[in-house]
DNA sequence: TTGAAAGCGCTAACAC
DNA sequence: GTGTTAGCGCTTTCAA
């Protein structure tokens, strides 16, 4: 591969004259940078971002850890960041760590702050002041979708109002009339989706209604979990009119497994999830779900990350503020019979 | 970050011999090398992946080019092939084209040789020879899921047997007793799904069933055009008993179209998909479908990258054979009534 | 076994 | 405007 000297010699100039051409068109004659372009062009130079990222002491790629892009969520952030992150100049470097902590520590202890320039961690096995020594010593660290509000982690963080997401479909249940509502709780790599449980309890209470602990399951972030968590809860509390569940995953499942037993929805049962992944609208019943702005979210992280990237004295802890989780009516709920 | 000579400096010895250390152990006394790793762990140190690149004059970056990968297929490819990156010792840059060519082209000249060592591209609207370009200057390209395998193209590929897949679904159909089968043809970013149409025409042929043009529809590979063309198909082409989709997301589509209009599957209408993609298994009733295995595929598609990487001489084109597909029979399909 | 020196391809002062 | 020079952090001969 043609090298910036190679330019230089074709063209008759020298290194430097032609990294301006490229990095800083308005320091060179126009005719002198014409003459390099032509160059450029007949050896098809393409400048080695190697060694540039090595010169300027900073490069260009990003990396995002996640569990695994395998859940169905991801792939969607993954997109949106990945514009975001081109938009600004960036590549990113997915990083999966199978939900395994010794995984993640590799990633971090070889990229972090040489090959990528900045870490967007999304859910991780990894402790939060192992991250922070990270982040100490080498790039920035971004947490997004932080789902605990009531904990802020030591490090810039893009936070989730689960907790409102919960609220929102509590009271939409309780508009619709239902009183007898199970509960599939997420237990995902990000740990108990507690807090949107706790949003959704609250409103409960609130309304007169107490917790029944026998309606509720604490399960996998997962489709087969969801089902299955649903089989089971058919058969135990038939009672049941409508399913609350933290993930819009769970709650496909619950779908399924209704479809299975026969159950109508929402004329039977009605089901709502949280985060609206794009299947929500895909299944029928389509799902009604309350949407956190994935888009938004991981456009926002990004931007912090980058922020911090150009501007290392920032102070920290830092939370940015994402759009507030919106409701979204579909097939999956209805008025209680 | 401290780096190398920061090391020698505190071990007392040579930025050479810190090298040494951590790549040739051999090659240094074992007393030093102790001194050195206390220093290391003592600074912290990291090594500067970049630097070594340019040194070394070779990167430990693989890049993959994907239309999208919210495309729910490529996530469980993009898991499998950073999976085998990493064991290879390789990271994974995720590269989506959104399929727009510009975006494909901007990736590749960018990247190919410079931070990533070579390029998996998936499907692409980049023509085939503006590929063949960039591998000839820069880095190795591997095409990955080649779906023509009349045509195959000057690149090294990894080629999956569609038609074959396409043969088994219509054998599975024809088996069951199914006569009148609608046809879902998928038209993906890698062009129409024809060879796995093909295929399925051909068995069709040799029973003596000529296909009906007018149960068949061409449409974009994604589950809510899939919903839609069945929706269509169901209140025209009412004598069907069986669906014959190109790709799962199709056959997903279909299955919702068929709850919605209140037909039961398998007892009505059977439906058949290819890939199985883990949706597949988790929709209700459950996806009979052809699997091409997706894992092996990826694993296969990162060997030969990085053996086209360590081994540049290697005779192009060159085509890499991946397990033939495998019915997989779940509860979508039945015989006839 | 260790060190000295050159160089990977590029950028960034600074001088001309 | 353009060239000279030094250096980013590392690897890799080659000598010692």
């Amino acid at each position: 591969m043609a090298t910036l000297s190679d330019v230089a010699r074709l063209a008759e100039v020298t290194a430097a004259t032609v990294s301006n051409v490229l990095r800083n068109p308005d320091k060179v004659r126009p005719e002198t940078a014409k003459r390099v372009m032509r160059a450029i062009r007949e050896l098809g130079y393409r400048p080695n971002l190697n060694a540039r990222a090595l010169a300027e002491g900073r490069s260009t790629t990003l990396a995002l850890m996640l569990s695994s892009i395998a859940n169905p969520f991801y792939p969607e952030f993954v997109l949106a960041a990945e514009r975001a992150a081109r938009r600004a100049g960036y590549f990113l470097m997915v990083c999966n760590t199978d939900d395994d902590a010794e995984i993640g520590r590799a990633y971090l202890t070889q990229i972090a702050g040489t090959l990528a320039e900045g870490v967007l961690v999304l859910n991780t096995d990894i402790a939060i002041n192992e991250l922070c020594e990270t982040a100490a010593v080498g790039a920035p660290i971004v947490l997004s979708l932080w789902e605990h509000p009531g904990r802020l982690p030591a490090l810039p963080c893009v936070a989730v109002d689960f907790a409102q997401a919960g609220v929102l479909a509590a009271r939409h249940l309780l508009e619709l009339g239902h009183r007898d509502i199970g509960m599939l709780i997420g237990d995902g790599c990000g740990g108990l989706q507690d807090a949107r449980a706790t949003g959704f309890r609250d409103v409960m209470r609130d309304a007169g209604l107490e917790p029944d602990n026998a309606a509720v399951r604490e399960i996998p972030d997962t489709i087969d979990a969801g089902y299955a968590a649903c089989i089971d809860l058919l058969a135990r509390e038939s009672h049941l009119t409508a399913l609350f569940a933290t993930n819009d995953l769970l709650a496909i499942g619950a779908l399924q497994a209704l479809a299975t037993r026969g159950h109508k929805v929402p004329d039977d049962v009605s089901v709502i999830g949280i985060t609206d992944i794009q299947l929500a609208h895909q299944v029928r019943p389509s799902l009604s779900t309350v949407a956190i702005n994935t888009e938004a979210i991981a456009q926002a992280s990004i931007d912090l990350l980058i922020r911090l990237i150009r501007d290392p004295d920032v102070q920290t802890p830092l939370v940015v503020d994402v759009p507030p989780p919106v409701l979204v009516r579909r097939q999956s709920t209805a008025a209680r019979k």
